[in-house]
DNA sequence: TTGTGACTTCTAGTCCGTA
DNA sequence: GTACGGACTAGAAGTCACA
């Protein structure tokens, strides 16, 4: 099954996140969006631009090139691992 | 000064179409985008979303990897150089 | 072959709520 | 703490004529 860029960018936003223990509702003030956005580009449902896109990485405190370097990553990102 | 991310996406775009001689008209047959479009982003006025810049990725024929390793390098992709 | 302004349609992104 | 819905506004998608 084909993985979109709308997923990959998911999964890595989900994971940075974890691994610092905040919240969605920290990553939304931290960058400027709505809680209930992040949730949904989360999940997948939402057509992020870039420069949102660029608020929550710097939110995440990496660098464009760390957050694309897993994000492209062609090991299946898979939502079932925990 | 500070690079945005649509500067740097920007660059990468037109570096992977030039890099095949490829026009912006072919480009944007082959990416099902308006030609006039493909200008924009690449001029950096367009804030375009995944599912666009995913559509270019493909019609360049490489890898969202490939992609965006060139793209988030932080050696300045500057306009002036040639 | 590409840049640009102007335009309409559609969706990104917000804000309110519920579970 | 997160998912999800409805209603709304700002801004992206998409196209055209012309330089």
């Amino acid at each position: 099954m084909q993985k979109t860029l709308v997923n990959s960018i998911a999964f890595a936003i989900r994971h940075y996140r974890k691994a610092q223990n905040m919240s969605q509702e920290e990553l939304a003030n931290r960058s400027g969006l709505d809680r209930t956005y992040i949730s949904g580009v989360e999940r997948s449902v939402r057509n992020i631009t870039l420069e949102s896109l660029e608020q929550i990485i710097t939110a995440l405190r990496i660098t464009p090139a760390v957050f694309f370097n897993l994000a492209t990553r062609d090991n299946d990102n898979d939502v079932s691992n925990k």
